[in-house]
DNA sequence: CCTCCAGTAGATAGATCGCTCTAGCTGGCG
DNA sequence: CGCCAGCTAGAGCGATCTATCTACTGGAGG
């Protein structure tokens, strides 16, 4: 297995990221923690930390990105989807003892006025995870504006409960925050029906 | 003025954490930038980086809670002011390229699992904000425990709104989450505003 | 067989980290 | 005036940071 050292340093970075940040973590510590020879680091991201930060958000956040297939299957009701999306949410935050939130919400805040190429992949995987949001919600008849702005607004709701459930060490807002957000998508979805019904009624 | 040093260094202190957070800003920066001695900083702050955080957090929080009130002004229209608070937040995102956003959502992130001092003193500016935010909710006639749902709801939006801004360097994600909290507000009247006109209209 | 090179292994450089320490300065009070 | 706190001022400590450097290993290909 050539690639096995890196991928090991890749996920043990994306663990030590997640919980204490970017520039609380050592590359001493990473590998450490990732049983992987301090110059490996360096043969793999000779860009240093900084590559291997960059990488670590692209990594985690196409990781995640599946998530939101996983929870918004198409042709499955949204309402609920998004209901066990949040509720899913808080119990891996009560389970992993509130360190297991948003991979690079940390990093993204600490680098995003720093180092322009981390930020650069902080956007990117935001922006696809909207994307792919957007597009679930569209698939189940949403229209497409009304889509994008509730995949944006759902997310900064998860991004935003994440921030104070950790501080707080409670997972209330992720509650609040999905009820609020599960009654939006109920709305948007009754608004299409009421307006799918009358045009059906104006057809014949 | 004796304590003029002293302010100078949280007033930095709290500017440099918002922008980098608190890893990644060193005690030398701070007091070269607050042209404060460096003797000062552990004179007046005996418990090092740690106690200056937890006070930056404090003070931060105190400041930044006075705006919800300046918002939220007992009397007037509280649909208009949420909707008035998220643009404000996005002017002023666009004013200081994305970096003056929540002054202690970064630090609070980085610290939450690894400085149980500093993450306390987050967890009781959070719920400060939300019991402020909570009350001028209640003053303008809606019910408790809606109210403080809102606030939380509101609060996790801007929270996430930033993060999604910093990164993407766009407001639009604050006007989508502030637009869907005005919504919400919107409806939370509406809804009171019927059950009072029918509690009247059950009266006589 | 030997060559070659990706990967392993870690010593070490050079800068910076948080923090301690001592000495000097200054303004108000006896 | 002399004295004593409160504060200023910064040299310097040990630790730790990122990154570079050289040396070694093991297996595939000529």
């Amino acid at each position: 297995m050539a690639t096995a050292t890196r991928e090991r340093i890749v996920q043990t970075s994306a663990d030590l990221f997640r919980r204490q940040g970017f520039a609380s973590t050592g590359v001493k510590q990473i590998v450490a923690e990732a049983s992987a020879p301090f110059g490996s680091l360096y043969h793999f991201f000779p860009g240093g930390k900084e590559q291997l930060g960059a990488e670590v958000i692209r990594w985690s956040g196409a990781l995640y990105g599946q998530l939101i297939d996983a929870f918004f299957i198409p042709g499955a009701d949204v309402v609920s989807a998004t209901h066990a999306f949040f509720a899913g949410a808080a119990q891996t935050l009560r389970e992993t003892d509130y360190a297991d939130a948003c991979p690079i919400a940390t990093v993204a805040l600490e680098v995003s006025s720093t180092s322009e190429p981390m930020r650069q992949a902080c956007a990117e995987v935001f922006t696809s995870w909207v994307d792919a949001a957007t597009e679930r919600l569209v698939e189940s008849g949403l229209p497409r504006k009304r889509s994008r702005e509730l995949a944006i607004s759902m997310l900064a709701s998860l991004e935003g409960a994440f921030v104070l459930a950790r501080a707080t060490r409670s997972t209330e807002p992720v509650e609040i925050a999905g009820a609020a957000c599960t009654a939006s998508v109920r709305d948007a979805v009754a608004a299409r029906r009421a307006k799918g019904a009358a045009a059906h009624r104006r057809k014949r």
